[in-house]
RNA sequence: GGCUCGGUAGCUCAGUGGUAGAGCGGGGGACUCAUAAGCCCUAGGUCGUAGGUUCAAAUCCUACCCGAGUCACCA
């Protein structure tokens, strides 16, 4: 059986409402999706972590019951999603019973191999960062998290063990055997030292506080990232539905942010190997989105609404100017001014004013009709770039695959001005405007079946004032093939912009 | 403090041993199909600092300076 590509992103934490970030994340994975759907088979999971003390406080200072407080804020999620035209397979709730369930019986599974164990735990504990801290990282008594500094208590008790020491020769071995499974390679660099450091057993269970999945036989509950990591394969039915886990597993990428790229590069495939199962073949940690250079955070309350942006700019935009603007993995800087900037020369003047005035043409021309193709060699020069698009996208190299589609962009305007159409309308040399504007409307066609998985909406709209129907997501293999765009097609221009201009005082 | 990444033209960055690059901004030009858009020409920057290796370094090594991140939650 052929494997399928499955992407996953991280699961959201919500305690509060969802940022810029969180959409950033999910955009990428989407187009990823959306690109690898085009070959065959794609998975993309997304979904929330609902459990833990801090959804259990967010949920009470609202004055809800935690699950009431989960059910209202998933929607809002949801409706982000939407909004930036993000096709997910999956959506998965970590209080859901069909995750509840296949965490217990993961529990089950390691208490019964030796890998979780029942230990005592004892140490200075703050209830508000549900953390056990060393005496000696103590500041004046008191937790040592700068955001926190509350007073700390003493606490003894029980709890269940993972027994993550016994993975960390394996994990340095298989660090080493497979230098590219953590991208960037600052990210694999960290959890290389932090395994070459040694690695320490750790509590996954919780007393203190009962939001979480019940541990089997009783005892408290399942501590929330152990919960969360296993998302990933509860989703596909792990345990449940061979056929589909096996068709899915293991991930093809995982996408995350590098703050944590521990739980997913060490104690995950720690987790995995435990059930006998493989880890992911790659996790990619991603930069931050930084609001001029600063971080964006919900501490900072510098956090913007997503739907605000996407109101001002349109959802395509923003996911154009996030693709375009960074290189995926290194931090960047946004801005309103930079994405106008954007939107205005590269999606309004470049790619909008390419489309509008070919169409304009074609509709003095020859009444909007496409028309025979040329003995031009334009298409000639554009072969290679699906292929190179392609792998650019699976590379996870966003900004180099959008560069590459602006090559035809450039290319198919400068087409235009190298061949003056007007010129060889009042000469009457019908033969070379058929063959110029023929060019121009395949390329156009051309950008839109490779622009598709970025803009899904733009790309759609190019098509149908191509006049075309149907074909947009199909494979490119058959359908970027030049001239493939049929004569005498009736294109339908439209009569406002595809990216009209922002008039925008840059602040 | 340990570790990681970065410090290249006004701005954002690419470039990892062999004559310094792109986009944007700025300056100049020719055109008119188009969202006053597009096209052509134009940027001469001690490649953070100081040493070193080499026939040759922005590109390798050492030290240092500056910035960001990470080591506890956070895309």
């Amino acid at each position: 059986m052929t494997r399928g590509f499955y992407v996953t992103t991280p699961i959201y934490y919500i305690n509060g409402n969802p940022h810029i970030g969180h959409a950033y994340t999910t955009i990428v994975a989407d187009v990823l999706a959306r690109t690898a759907r085009t070959r065959g088979d794609a998975f993309f999971l997304t979904g929330t972590d609902e459990h833990g003390q801090k959804v259990a406080d967010a949920a009470k200072a609202a004055g809800l019951d935690p699950q009431t407080w989960c059910d209202r804020l998933v929607p809002k999620w949801k409706q982000l999603f939407a909004s930036f035209h993000v096709e997910y397979d999956d959506f998965i709730r970590t209080t859901e019973p069909r995750h509840e369930r296949l965490v217990q019986r993961v529990f089950e599974r390691l208490r019964e191999n030796g890998d979780v164990y029942r230990g005592v735990y004892e140490g200075w504990y703050c209830s508000n960062d549900e953390t056990f801290w060393l005496e000696s990282k103590l500041i004046e008594g008191r937790c040592p998290n700068p955001e926190c500094r509350r007073e700390v208590e003493w606490l003894s008790e029980e709890s269940w063990f993972f027994r993550l020491s016994k993975y960390n020769q394996p994990l340095l071995e298989h660090f080493r055997t497979h230098p590219n499974w953590v991208r960037p390679r600052s990210a694999y660099n960290e959890m290389m030292s932090m395994l070459e450091e040694g690695l320490e057993d750790f509590s996954i269970s919780r007393a203190a506080f009962d939001w979480g999945i019940p541990i089997p036989g009783g005892g408290g509950v399942i501590y929330v990232w152990f919960d969360a990591l296993l998302n990933y394969i509860t989703a596909l039915g792990w345990s449940e539905d061979d056929a589909r886990f096996r068709r899915y597993w293991p991930a093809t990428v995982q996408l995350i942010g590098k703050e944590i790229a521990r739980f997913h590069t060490i104690i995950w495939p720690a987790i995995l190997w435990s059930l006998g199962e493989k880890a992911p073949d790659l996790v990619f940690a991603h930069g931050w989105i930084t609001l001029d250079g600063q971080k964006i955070g919900k501490s900072l309350g510098n956090a913007v609404d997503p739907e605000t942006l996407v109101q001002r700019f349109g959802a395509d935009a923003i996911r154009y100017f996030l693709l375009r603007e960074g290189h995926f993995g290194s931090d960047f800087s946004y801005s309103e001014a930079k994405i106008a900037q954007r939107y205005n020369d590269e999606l309004g003047n470049d790619l909008g004013n390419l489309v509008r005035r070919t169409l304009t043409m074609l509709a003095r021309y020859r009444n909007g009709l496409v028309p025979q193709p040329g003995e031009t060699r334009f298409g000639e020069r554009f072969t290679e770039l699906p292929k190179r698009v392609e792998e650019a996208i699976f590379n996870l190299q966003f900004r180099d695959a959008l560069e590459e589609i602006w090559e035809l962009v450039s290319a198919l305007n400068r087409e235009i001005d190298e061949r003056k159409p007007w010129v060889l309308a009042k000469a009457g040399d019908e033969a070379a405007l058929d063959a110029l504007l023929y060019d121009l409307c395949e390329g156009i066609r051309w950008l839109a079946v490779m622009l598709a998985p970025f803009m899904p909406q733009k790309a759609g709209e190019i098509w149908e004032q191509l006049g075309l129907r149907t074909g947009l997501h199909g494979s490119w293999e058959q359908t970027l093939v030049w001239g493939g765009l049929g004569a005498q097609t009736q294109t339908a221009p439209s009569e406002t912009p595809l990216f009209p201009r922002l008039e925008i005082a840059v602040a």
